[in-house]
Formats: structure tokens, sequence, C-alpha cells
DNA sequence: TTGTTATATGAACATCTATTCATATATCGA
DNA sequence: TCGATATATGAATAGATGTTCATATAACAA
């Protein structure tokens, strides 16, 4: 019997990620890769915001803000509370959080 | 005098970021938000590949990988070193791979 | 109910992206 | 030089993505 490989994976001989892992991994970059999702998650780190003042804030249409808040929250990047009519959105994952602060820092001091 | 904040910005009276951290930031993620990208980089983990090894390992076409390592060297994710016609390119950003790596074991739970 | 405000949604559009094929370039050995 | 192998590159294409406009929905107050 061979020594273990830190590794889990079987057949292919190989170290491939399965399916799901790699759309993951691939989805919750590309939520990042965005300089509009960018720019709103790191107006998120401050505190919570509603969607028009996420628009005013950062010069957005508030249909821009809107669609990009949905597409974050698909990934539980965000979550928001309601208050009348207002949605308050605040960040909902401090992995991805943590990791688009680590980040911004890194490539700050370019 | 204000207390002053934890951000380093002035005029825009916002924690907006910067164009050139806005663009480097979103580069470095969309390098991690493509499948091919991340199945590349995550074989190299194990060790330096040449370009045909990792073609044949991940069953892609020789030049897709030649098309995606030129990306990930532009933004100095991956170096070669050459060996008579073989080039072969290992890993070089540690930060980068760390937070792959995270993401990985992050999303392997689902 | 009606009017007002806040947000969401769908369609259209322009742009960007990843892959492929064909071919060019480069290194080496004979 | 010639042939073989490894890699890079350019053009073409199909598909994905982000923004916008117009409009729908929802909550609330009068």
């Amino acid at each position: 019997m061979e020594k273990e490989l830190a590794n889990h994976n079987d057949e292919n001989s190989a170290q491939d990620l399965d399916e799901e892992t790699l759309f993951l991994v691939s989805q919750t970059f590309k939520a990042l890769s965005d300089p509009t999702r960018i720019r709103i998650l790191n107006l998120l780190f401050i505190k919570e915001f509603s969607v028009n003042e996420i628009a005013k804030q950062l010069d957005l249409r508030q249909s821009t803000v809107s669609h990009q808040l949905r597409f974050l929250k698909n990934l539980r990047l965000v979550k928001y509370r309601r208050e009348g009519t207002t949605l308050y959105y605040s960040h909902d994952d401090e992995h991805v959080m943590n990791m688009l602060q680590q980040t911004i820092e890194h490539c700050s001091h370019h």
C-alpha cells in the first residue's frame, strides 16, 4: 500500500478538483473580480447601506446596484434587513471579506 | 479636529478605492475566477509542470494552456524555467496561492 | 384607494472572455 | 541545414457579463 497523499482524490491519477468545488471557487472569485462589486463590498466594510445610499456614494445607477446586490446575495456574500420600503444591505461572509481586505491591502502598495 | 479614521482617503468624503488599486484587485480575482486557471494553479501546488504535461493532466488543448499561462504570467502568478525546448511552469505568488488554497478548502465542504 | 418612495426585474446592447484552429517561433540533435 | 518537438501567437467564434432604460412590485402614509 502506497503512502497516502494529502490529496483526497482517487481514480483520476490526479489532484484535480471535483466539479462542484471548482464551480463554487470560481464563483466566489468571480464575485470579487468586478470593480463595481468590489466597490460595493468595500463600502460595506464600514456599515450597512441602503441601495440608494450605495448608488449615491459610488455614483452608480440604482438598477446597477440592485443587479449587483442580487448577484452578491445569491452567493450569500451580502444580506439585508428591511425597514419600511428601505432595504439595508450588509456583508455576510467573513472569509470573503477577509480575502478582499487582504488583497486591497496587498494591492494598494503598488 | 475630528478623530482620524482608519481609512486613508480624503477629498471624496468616502472610502472609495483609487482606480489603480481597484484595477489590480479586480485583476487578481479575475485570474482566480476561471475554472481552467484554477485547475492549472491547483496542479502547480504539487510541483512544476511543462505546458504539455499540464495539458495532458487536465485534458486541455496545448494552446488553451499556453494562453492561460500567458495570462497568469502577466500577473506574475506563475514563472517558468527553460530546459531545452521545454518550459517548466511553477507558481510565483504566495499570497494568491494561499487565498486559492483557503477558498478551495472552504468550498470543498459544500 | 391613491400617491410616493424604494427596490427589483427583464430586455436589449455593447463589450469582454475563453477556446479553437492554423501557423509561427524556438531549441536541439543529426 | 533539416527534421522533430515544445511552445507561443493571431484570428475567428461562441458565449458570458455589466450596464442601461423602462417598467413592475412592494411598503407605507394620507
